[in-house]
DNA sequence: ACAGTTTATGCTCTGTGCGCCATATTTGCG
DNA sequence: CGCAAATATGGCGCACAGAGCATAAACTGT
């Protein structure tokens, strides 16, 4: 698990990749976050204006981190 | 320049790390990423609610980028 | 101490995220 | 194909982000 994001429509590919490689539905991920499985849904989507606070909620509750960096390393 | 961060308020420091790194001030970065200078300045100071295209034009505008990956890695 | 610059804070207004509930649509499996 | 589980979508309401404008407070160098 590795995501390289510059869009918020990243961050919602990087996050349904984890959840499903940790084998949970969004209504798991759900209660484990406190977020509601019609707002991951969403943002899973792409739907821009997330915010942080929901995204590093889902962060937490899969167990990852965020990273910044220069843009140089990535591809 | 590699931060890590698990809430919104480790996403000010980031930032404002960056910004001062490249000789920027909030004024300066605000014409460049599009986003207001009163905003960097809560954003920096750690807001909470923040969404993530306010953040990504402030990634883009430093040149930076983020990673997804996993908590184990980090301290 | 002063002047100029940078950053922080207060207010109003508009837009929208997200909770909450319902339901439609899609996906997966027998 | 058919049914159940999973995901997507729509509406309502409230809370709050961020634009815009003004100004205060904190730094900086002289």
């Amino acid at each position: 698990m590795n995501y390289m994001a510059r869009r918020p429509k990243d961050i919602g590919h990087a996050l349904r990749e984890a959840r499903k490689q940790q084998g949970l539905t969004q209504t798991q991920l759900a209660s484990l976050s406190g977020v509601r499985q019609e707002t991951i849904s969403r943002v899973e989507n792409g739907i821009a204006g997330t915010k942080l606070v929901t995204f590093f909620a889902l962060l937490g509750a899969l167990d990852l981190e965020a990273t910044i960096r220069d843009r140089t390393r990535g591809s």
